[in-house]
DNA sequence: CCTCCTCCATACGCCTCCGTATGGAGACTT
DNA sequence: AAGTCTCCATACGGAGGCGTATGGAGGAGG
């Protein structure tokens, strides 16, 4: 009898605040005693709920290949023919990146990419990649292409959101704000989905 | 031996030393003590070149983007008309990323988006991409484009490389190989350079 | 030869993080 | 009420990194 409302904290929390530092300060920040700290908490909560960081991490991992995979089977609906389909995917990812402030969307995802030398961190990211590309490439597919080259498209357009979200964080001057982010979202989707 | 006839060290050694080992292991990488084993020397040497690890990554810093910026302006020439130079350009960015297993050039650039959260790092990174979404622009500009469009390319072409660079370094087996990855290279200059 | 000045080695204290050991404080059972 | 089990606090040892202090080794200059 768990359920309900324990002031104990149990591995839930300790993963959610992972996912939480791990979009704020990267693989780095995913470390015991810091997020103790900010859980209230000490060591002795954590290697009570966890074997050691790792397992911490693998968790955290977890967790977030689970939310995304819902998130983009989730997003897969909407928009009946392949073409509007695929520019509601473009269109959504490469918005939600970042215009002006928000930098809520794909923090984790660059953290990850930062991290990739870790192979746990490696084997989740290809999943999660891989699965993406089938989706993209399923779509390009759908549209009429050959899947050779509806895969070459599909890894143009998620390296084109790559980036996208890498300038977006790193270099936000660099990137549109406004009216202008608006367009270039535009111009991109268009060239994306040209498929002469 | 190589460069003057003295045997101690300098400051440039340690910069070299310093520039590897952010390719290599990222920003975290670039310890002062690791780097003094590699040297064959130790924590005494460097701190009487340098104030602190920060003075050593600034000296970094502006040895790569001194060696990038050449390196940009070199491959500028060659190729007479502007679509030339630019397929020349985007060709040359895309395949020297990594197929296969040399993965030489970028991985600099990636360890530095990795930490843009340091501002040293933020500042030059911004300087880097700033000149190289210029030159992308003016290329178009001079394929015909309107400057707002031509940038809007520009930073689509950027950020495609990025993605690119990305995948190749994190999840290489997602990368076409051999003969698929020429290829796949072809097909996003394509898209990249036609202009509709 | 002696001295000074450059360059580096060694040793130290401090910090942050990992993982372990151990001793409770409560709650839950019997 | 006593025992037991869950969960956490505290204390400890170790590793690795930063920066400082101090003492040479060795050549340049007098």
């Amino acid at each position: 009898m768990a359920t309900g409302k324990r002031q104990s904290l149990g591995p839930a929390d300790w993963t959610r605040a992972a996912l939480d530092a791990l979009a704020r300060g990267g693989l780095a920040a995913v470390a015991v005693e810091p997020l103790a700290k900010e859980l209230g908490t000490t060591k002795g909560s954590f290697y009570w709920h966890f074997a050691d960081r790792n397992a911490l991490l693998a968790a955290t991992l977890k967790l977030w290949e689970r939310r995304d995979t819902e998130r983009v089977v989730a997003s897969l609906d909407e928009a009946p023919d392949p073409l509007s389909r695929l520019r509601r995917l473009l269109h959504l990812a490469f918005s939600s990146v970042g215009d002006g402030e928000a930098e809520t969307a794909g923090t984790v995802e660059l953290a990850l990419q930062a991290s990739a030398s870790q192979p746990l961190v490696a084997e989740t990211l290809a999943r999660v990649t891989k699965r993406r590309l089938e989706v993209l490439s399923a779509l390009y597919v759908e549209l009429g292409l050959a899947p050779a080259r509806a895969r070459d498209r599909a890894l143009l357009a998620y390296t084109a959101y790559l980036g996208h979200a890498q300038i977006a964080h790193a270099t936000p001057d660099l990137m549109p704000r406004g009216r202008a982010f608006t367009t270039h979202v535009d111009d991109v989707v268009k060239a994306l989905v040209d498929v002469d």
